[in-house]
DNA sequence: CTAGGATCCTGTCAGC
DNA sequence: TGCTGACAGGATCCTA
């Protein structure tokens, strides 16, 4: 699901497409996923708190969206099916987020909640395969009290290992991984960057938060820049899938992630075998060699096996 | 206050 | 083939 660097991604791409756009048609295929009465406006700039993304609009008004777990905005720049062939040739596509066939496939679709069109016939999807994600619109000058916003922490470019390590002690018996998922701790990371970070720092996920020294604070928040901001240069690891040279359909996860859904594969740094388990409910990736488990953070009522 | 689990929803995949 | 349960790149709500 779009994380941090998916959303940038997106907003550095719709800033070019839809900023001086006038939206001029909302239509609402699940009332679930749009909160708030549609508006008509200019979009005038786009913003991004977070894994939220910030359209405001001329007229007061921002849409405020999230894409949660499987939320997808795909920008289609032919018109409908009033557009002559020749325009239609040129149209261009631009999507992010949950990565699938939707990118490509014909829109709307069954996955389609949310159609937003521009007054160049210009046309913004917003699908979403479990309705976990939103579009919210509100007025602007309200949308950094908005709960969700108001609440998250800074990000980990604007933090220090000194907050973080006192932010990370004040949960001493939460194990790392969950903790640093939380937006009010760090904001930012999601499921795919947190395994990143951990190994990169060579912190196993299940430490417990008392057990993190200075150092290794340090050291993950340097890596959760590191992964993001790469991320963030080959446009975000959720952009699109691609095609492999052999005419199969690869991710582009697969070309950065250096654990992430590489269990059973050889540890880039020793290559001991990656292990997944399973985190405080969340699948887990790491390398058991490079990412200790100190004995202090053994819990109990966990089989060892 | 913290910590952990259930929950929202749809789709896909492994295993029988 | 059909069924079943597990799982999924997020965040909130509820409970102890």
């Amino acid at each position: 699901m779009p994380e941090l660097p998916e959303v940038e991604t997106i907003r550095r791409g719709l800033s070019q497409f839809i900023i001086k756009k006038k939206l001029v048609k909302t239509t609402v295929l699940c009332d679930k996923s749009f909160l708030g009465e549609p508006t008509i406006g200019v979009v005038i700039n786009i913003r991004r708190f977070g894994k939220a993304l910030i359209i405001d609009l001329d007229n007061g008004k921002s849409l405020m969206i999230h894409l949660r777990m499987t939320g997808q905005l795909i920008y289609d720049s032919s018109c409908h099916a009033t557009k002559s062939a020749r325009s239609k040739a040129r149209s261009t596509r631009y999507a992010a987020g949950h990565p699938s066939d939707n990118f490509t496939a014909t829109l709307p679709n069954k996955q389609t909640r949310v159609v937003l069109e521009f007054n160049d016939q210009s046309t913004l999807y917003f699908n979403d395969q479990r309705k976990f994600g939103f579009i919210k619109v509100l007025p602007t000058a309200e949308v950094e009290q908005d709960p969700f916003i108001k609440k998250l922490a800074k990000e980990p470019w604007n933090m220090t290992a000194n907050e973080l390590y006192a932010k990370l002690h004040r949960h001493p018996n939460s194990a790392i991984k969950p903790t640093i998922l939380d937006q009010t701790i760090v904001c930012g990371l999601g499921n795919i960057y947190a395994d990143e970070s951990l190994f990169t720092a060579c912190i196993h996920p299940e430490r417990k938060c008392s057990t993190i020294t200075m150092e290794e604070t340090a050291a993950l928040l340097e890596a959760a820049r590191d992964v993001m901001d790469k991320s963030i240069a080959s446009g975000g690891s959720t952009m699109a899938t691609y095609v492999k040279a052999d005419g199969t359909k690869g991710d582009y996860l697969d070309l950065f992630a250096q654990v992430f859904h590489k269990d059973g594969q050889p540890c880039p740094r020793c290559h001991t075998k990656i292990e997944k388990t399973k985190v405080a409910g969340r699948g887990t990736h790491f390398c058991p060699h490079c990412q200790i488990l100190h004995a202090s953070d053994s819990r109990q009522g966990k089989e060892g096996k």
